[in-house]
DNA sequence: GTCCTACGGATTGTATGCATGATACACTTT
DNA sequence: AAAGTGTATCATGCATACAATCCGTAGGAC
């Protein structure tokens, strides 16, 4: 297994040995490398990356307060599995979150907003339908830019956090991301916000989000995720 | 200074230390003994309370998470300071989650909710106007019982977020927790859900909170947070 | 006088050793 | 054979030592 960086200087983004390896392990959560259920033990981190276990300790802490694993007191972490009821909630709150951020965006757009939406619009439009990471990841900044345009920062935070808390589930979404629907209610969005309609913005945002959480949840009944344990 | 109690077994409540020390920081930020800007030193809290940087550095970290302080990388963490365009967002986004959350609580309660509801609007009432950080704990336990009858465990986490973020401004309006027109408020809030009327709930929650966002927004305008630095 | 550099102090970031608590399994007892 | 108990084992919780980094400051060059 290969090791964590440590005192590369070229890359500064990810600067801590913490840091890195909350994102990575971030990252097998959501990618599924980790399945739900599998016992996340710190020196077992540690030893396979070359670090020590204070960092991977620290990295833990950081998932278990994102939601993205459940610990049992002197006990350890595992990672969590998302209930069908789990899901349903978020997608319940993302529906009235980001419904009103449509509103108020559409209340507040000027033409500089409605050009950079449109513009990552055409950005999520040109994406191969190949390349289902890139698109998972232009979809979440599409709704990002359209919460950013509420001018509500606490907003922002929110809806990410709910964002990051089901990102695991999105992966079965992936083909429904490039289809004709999502496409038209895509662009209804928009059109809603460039023409400040905050009535009809609210109501195709709503729409759209409930359409992906009917989608999740019926394919979630069908096929549970994978689990270990 | 007083030490943190360690093997104490009979009080098991906050078992590790890393929870004490959470919860007395947080506590002494709340109640304002730290001012904002103040530079919070993990060797200095470590030595004043007899116990090791290790406890004190997750707990701080888990201040940071919540939003009480903020990190400079390599520098250490002070208390955040609180903007008024902060603070409005905060509660606009309470109104707008907390509503919906009586709504559904109107909807779905049953005898025993209302009980439950019932007896803390009672422990309320019954606690002396001389203890302001009991009123937040008690304050926070209410409208925690409201939003976790709404069913929506997500909704719960994020509430919780939101109130943790802003609960330091809380102290401010810790004489308006008494008055008349508060009880008035919290009691329309509980007789409206025990009334099954869901549109009653939302508006009189709405309504509780807008006013306690107003008496913020103002008192913060007249005398800003004390700051040091 | 101003700017650049190098050094020093202080604080966080990381590593590691030890203590504590929990669980699983085997052994005893009935 | 089943239930209860004791012990071994292992992962976390905490303490402490060490390394890396940042900021301020003093000193010198121009």
């Amino acid at each position: 297994m290969e090791e964590v960086s440590r005192n590369v200087k070229t890359q500064s983004a990810p600067k801590t040995i913490s840091q890195q390896v909350y994102e990575r392990l971030r990252d097998e959560v959501l990618t599924g490398s980790l399945h739900p259920g599998v016992w996340i033990r710190e020196h077992d981190i540690a030893s396979a990356w070359s670090v020590s276990r204070t960092p991977v300790r620290e990295a833990v802490r950081r998932l278990a307060h994102d939601g993205l694993v459940e610990s049992s007191p002197n006990r350890g972490v595992r990672v969590r599995v998302l209930t069908p009821q789990e899901v349903h909630d978020v997608y319940e709150l993302r529906e009235l979150l980001e419904g009103t951020a449509a509103r108020r965006a559409a209340e507040r757009a000027d033409t500089s907003d409605v050009e950079r939406l449109r513009a990552h619009l055409g950005h999520i439009d040109a994406l191969p339908a190949s390349e289902p990471a890139a698109h998972i990841r232009a979809d979440e900044a599409f709704h990002d830019v359209i919460v950013a345009m509420a001018g509500n920062e606490a907003l922002s935070d929110l809806t990410r956090r709910l964002y990051g808390r089901v990102a695991r589930v999105k992966v079965i979404t992936r083909d429904t991301n490039t289809n004709a629907q999502t496409r038209a209610q895509h662009h209804a969005i928009v059109e809603a916000i460039a023409a400040h309609d905050p009535e009809a913005a609210e109501r195709a945002m709503r729409e759209h989000i409930r359409t992906f959480k009917e989608i999740v949840a019926e394919r979630l009944q069908r096929e549970p995720e994978p689990q270990s344990d």
